[in-house]
RNA sequence: GGGGCUGUAGCUCAGCCGGAUAGAGCGACGGUUUCCUAAACCGUAGGUCGUGGGUUCGAGUCCCGCCAGCCCCGCCA
């Protein structure tokens, strides 16, 4: 209900001003408007929004704060498009206002998301250019949806997201960066964004050195024939030339001299580089098969000629220092610079990093044209990506309003809260870990299907086993504030009740359950006008209804803040307000007249859960 | 040594721009099924928000100090 919120908040501004003229105008002049505060009431009792502007005004006016909030409701029951939307403000406590929506005002913005596919979540529209931005209303971004504005093509945002390394096997370490990636991205096309989903891959570096020269002794007839040969356990592979280079020092120079080779564009070494690439790009393409996620491959490789005009830039901009032979960047003269340059002459991951942000933010053909940059790495990578950041400001790459994002996420960590590991010590393969949450959702599912006497097929399972283990691997990783570290267990995110992607799911195929047996009249759409006025009665499909209407809210809030645990934070308490909704009020057995509501109410339910679902990326189900 | 992140119930975690009495889930204990999938619902117990100051009408939230854990810190990514 963001538009609600900000018709509110313009009137109870216009109310602060009438009652306070002169305040009001003096306040405008310092560039800091009469602020009513209002915002979500943090108690239900307390009814959908509040005011605490009246608070702070107690000193500047010098009245007490009650004397001022009685002050703005009386000028709030005159305004006749306020009392059109709420019932008589009340004043409590020390002087808070607190407003409740008409009841009439809630059912008909119900009937209004029915059958909408958005589901009242405005697109994003383009940002207002910087410094025009003081309105009337204070520091809010304005609401899109809110004036019919004609479209302004909005620029890419870029998603940087996931990030093996070629001819290394993904393991949990990428879990983290892929599942939150691939949501963020979701959430911004959701809102209308073209988004730029960029899968920046580990394909160029030393590490080829060695990797090429292992392969041109232990299978050279690969780079004879055409077709790429199947060099099957890459891990396996990597480890035999990691351990070669550590202990061989004819090796070690054999492949430091493939490096210069290889970058210097021998079609031998070229020919190599390729099948390896196209062997680690086929692995990884069966995971994110799996996972349901799209990416665009575009690794290290695709900037290195881009790298010398990375350091040409930054001399021209005067900020290159060579420091025992070395280009580099000086931040901060007592802290270490950032090094665009060995001392070798080589180039190294932050001038790549450079060279991407250089190229994101540059406009098309020449560069991607972004608005807006978000990395999803560890969070250990946070100073570098800070360093990095800063060059590429001064530098002035970024364009005005342009935004440079790191999304840092904590370690998944074991039961002993130290980083993940098998049993043996050994990092955990992400194959290995989607096989067995599957592995153990279908263990308990026919646990159940024997307990309940139930025969399904073993399409069904399998169907089920997949939605429920990998959703349960995904939400787990979304649920919880992903700058923390985060423990991994089974147990816990398969559970079948609490905060866990089966819950949901539950939810959803309780819902399905009744739109398959009250199919007939469920509502398809309120834009179809078979709708009547929606009425409700109970304080369950009163607490559903509220709950719906901040759909749009959260999603905006993820957004701008790039935290998908707001997202599954909301729609846990989706799912609990529907099942204490479902579990006292009777639909299909309703009377008529409330029949016809209270389907309503969950059609917008079941869609909501759904597009939320879809939002984390978790596969959906409508029996299990 | 410098920097970053974290510290909230037994456990795992929320807590939005500073707002009213601190919120879930799990676990524990107790209850609910003639009724749309009980994978559910209802209730009880459980807190010095690491710690000491400060800012203010009001601090888990902002500022400073301290303690603890984790991470990063010149030619790896």
């Amino acid at each position: 209900m963001l538009s609600v919120l900000q018709t509110l908040r313009h009137q109870l501004q216009g109310a602060l001003e009438r009652a306070w003229p002169e305040a009001a105008a003096a306040a405008r002049a310092t560039g800091q408007p009469l602020d009513p505060q209002l915002e979500p009431a943090s108690r239900p009792e307390f009814g959908d929004f509040q005011a605490n502007g009246a608070l702070p005004l107690a000193k500047p006016l010098r009245q007490s704060p009650r004397a001022i909030a009685s002050a703005v409701v009386e000028r709030l029951a005159a305004d006749p498009a306020f009392t059109a939307l709420c019932l008589p403000p009340e004043i409590a406590g020390p002087g808070f206002i607190n407003l409740t929506l008409r009841p009439e005002v809630l059912a008909a913005e119900v009937a209004r998301r029915v059958g909408d596919p958005r589901l009242g979540v405005p697109l994003a529209t383009a940002p207002p250019v910087a410094g025009a931005q003081a309105f009337a209303g204070g520091s809010d971004a304005p609401v899109p949806g809110d004036a019919a504005v004609a479209p302004i093509p909005l620029d890419p945002v870029i998603v940087d997201f996931s990030s093996p390394n070629i001819a290394k096997e993904m393991h949990v370490g990428h879990l983290r960066s892929t599942i939150i990636g691939d949501c963020l991205a979701r959430v911004l096309e959701f809102r209308g964004h073209p988004v730029l989903r960029l899968n920046h891959v580990g394909d160029w570096g030393t590490q080829f050195g060695m990797l090429i020269t292992h392969l041109k002794e232990v299978a050279p007839e690969a780079l004879e024939r055409a077709d790429a040969i199947d060099l099957g356990d890459l891990v396996s592979f990597y480890r035999q030339a990691k351990q070669r280079f550590d202990t061989d020092p004819a090796f070690q120079a054999a492949s430091r001299e493939e490096v210069v080779r290889l970058q210097g564009g021998d079609p031998l070494s070229l020919k190599a580089w390729t099948l390896l690439c196209d062997q680690s790009r086929r692995e990884f393409q069966r995971i994110y098969d799996r996972l349901d996620i799209v990416v665009q491959e575009r690794g290290e490789s695709f900037y290195n000629p881009l790298l010398p005009a990375v350091v040409d830039d930054l001399r021209a901009a005067g900020l290159l220092v060579e420091d025992a032979g070395a280009d580099c960047v000086f931040l901060d003269p007592d802290k270490p610079p950032v090094i665009v340059r060995k001392s070798d002459g080589g180039f190294n991951y932050a001038t790549t990093d450079l060279a991407a942000i250089r190229w994101r933010f540059a406009p098309p053909p020449k560069g991607d044209g972004a608005r807006r940059l978000i990395y999803v790495t560890d969070a250990g990578q946070a100073s570098h990506f800070a360093a990095v950041f800063a060059v590429a400001q001064r530098a002035g790459w970024v364009p005005p309003g342009g935004r440079l994002e790191h999304v840092p996420f904590g370690l998944v960590q074991g039961d002993d809260g130290k980083k993940l590991k098998t049993r043996s010590g050994d990092t955990v393969r992400l194959k290995d870990l989607l096989d067995e949450a599957v592995q153990r959702a279908e263990a308990d599912l026919r646990a159940r299907l024997a307990e309940e006497g139930r025969q399904e097929e073993e399409a069904f399972i399998q169907e089920v086993a997949t939605a429920v283990g990998l959703g349960a691997v995904k939400y787990a990783d979304l649920s919880t504030n992903r700058i923390t570290n985060y423990q991994f267990r089974f147990d816990r995110m398969l559970a079948l009740q609490g905060n866990t992607a089966p819950y949901l799911l539950y939810a959803l195929v309780r819902l399905a359950g009744l739109a398959r047996k009250g199919g007939e009249h469920f509502p398809a759409s309120a834009r179809e006008g078979s709708l009547p006025p929606l009425q409700f009665s109970e304080p369950r499909e009163w607490a559903l209804v509220r709950h719906l209407l901040s759909f749009d809210a959260v999603i905006v809030e993820v957004e701008e803040e790039l935290l998908p645990n707001r997202l599954c934070g909301w729609l846990f308490e989706l799912s609990q307000v529907f099942n204490r909704f479902y579990d006292q009020v009777p639909v299909l057995k309703a009377p008529p007249e409330a029949r016809v509501s209270r389907l309503a109410l969950c059609r917008l339910t079941a869609d909501t859960l759904r597009l939320g679902l879809q939002l984390l990326g978790i596969q959906t189900l409508s029996r299990m």
